[in-house]
DNA sequence: AAGTGGTCTAGACCACCGG
DNA sequence: CGGTGGTCTAGACCACTTA
């Protein structure tokens, strides 16, 4: 501890040199912690060191820490809980579960929902998938389809593709078994989390296929999603295609 | 500048007393910038005090202001410039005008747009809207309907409703006349500020009259997004109904 | 050089949780 | 009770802007 700046190996940014790089303490803290959940040193649900323990661990402040911490939480990395500790964020969470649906009944009623899976195959993925996954043209991928009903209403039309060579050995039947959500399935069977998406919106007019498997006239308008779901590097680990009825439903968004 | 002339009170949070309420000190300063920001104290684009300023005015630390300062940022309403000071936020900046526009380009290729003024007239306030502004049944409003086209391409017919009290003498004329964004003018002509808002989005098929306005056919596909828009005490102050083609452009959106 | 926000530290104390 | 995160302070120094 001495005064003005640390004697630790934490090395202070190294401000002189050419380096066009500076970055605070506290970002690269972030930057090792980030790596750490990368590399499952805590599962999602755990709880991380404390802030004291990882100070020490990594020779810096609590506070410098803790603000570390902080932006993890606020991008919903981790999740703060005063009194018990910082825990890593899970999809298996009954409040959370939703988190990146944000489709809604327009009467705040909820509904019981059910999900059925139509299809699901390994495929050679096609070019823009490919492109949208950073994969190479033609590798595989686990190509699904499935519906979503909400009280027996036909509602959602989802087309998914992922990574093959992650997500191995995903089957139908694998995910009637585990009744859990998406997100939730792919974090305890195959260590993905998903923690950030991006969506594209358009509306489209239902073709007779869609129509049919949604109960409703072709030609009707449909909400057409398309979702890029990423992990810990920023790396995509699935693009997702839905069909959004928005008769009784729908989309929100807060802007700010 | 102003000198002195705070009739403030730095209190220490009361945190005796087994009053249920306890709100952190950043909280309260929080609390007493956003009453400065919505009585106009400090205008958008100008710069508030610096941090030891508010500091020395609130009797608190340079970190508690600091930390305040934080999450008005975080919320946009508050902009910090390193080396400047803090500026409260405005719509009138080249990167932020179309803060609140989701809609983009299928391609990334920026194109220039054009706003038409259809209509503007001051009506009774329909029960719904009234509902969504929080005004009496009946109550006037300015009723204006637009259409925003990018290179000669219509592309969004909007439906807007303001309360008739606060946007006395808005008309097609002066929007005609003063090129800025709706947003922009609200603020500058109005003293309205937009901090936030609500949309909810749906497929519809075009009526008739919409499709003639976006030179489509009718039944075509469209997105209505409705949005509702709120200033400082987290008050609406505009309902708007837009439709939006979407052919060669999409709504985008970021989940985390 | 002076003034702003940005980072980092160290220490005190508070609120909440669990055993 | 001890351990966790949450708040608050005071002070040092750094980075950026302006003059």
């Amino acid at each position: 501890m001495s005064e003005s700046t640390h004697p630790d190996r934490g090395h202070v940014p190294d401000r002189s040199a050419g380096s066009a790089a500076f970055s605070p303490l506290y970002q690269q803290i972030k930057g090792l912690l980030l790596q750490s959940l990368d590399r499952g040193e805590w599962k999602p649900g755990e709880a991380i060191p404390s802030e004291l323990d990882l100070a020490a661990r990594f020779q810096v402040s609590q506070g410098t820490v803790r603000k570390a911490i902080d932006e993890l939480a606020a991008d919903n990395l981790l999740v703060r809980r005063q009194g018990k500790g910082t825990f890593v964020a899970t999809h298996h969470e009954a409040n959370v579960r939703f988190r990146f649906l944000r489709l809604t009944p327009d009467d705040a009623r909820q509904r019981g929902s059910a999900s059925q899976v139509l299809d699901c195959r390994r495929v050679k993925a096609p070019a823009d998938i490919a492109a949208l996954l950073d994969l190479r043209n033609g590798e595989a991928v686990v190509s699904l389809r499935r519906l979503l009903s909400f009280e027996d209403t036909p509602t959602i039309l989802d087309d998914i593709w992922l990574p093959g060579a992650v997500f191995k050995g995903l089957t139908a039947e694998s995910m009637q078994r585990l009744r859990s959500p998406l997100y939730a399935l792919f974090e305890s069977e195959f260590g993905v989390s998903m923690v950030r998406a991006d969506e594209k919106i358009k509306a489209v007019a239902a073709s007779d296929e869609q129509a049919q498997l949604l109960r409703i006239e072709p030609g009707a308008p449909l909400l057409r999603v398309e979702r890029v779901s990423y992990t810990y590097g920023d790396r995509p680990m699935e693009v997702r295609r839905g069909l959004y009825l928005t008769e009784q439903f729908h989309y929100r968004n807060s802007l700010n």
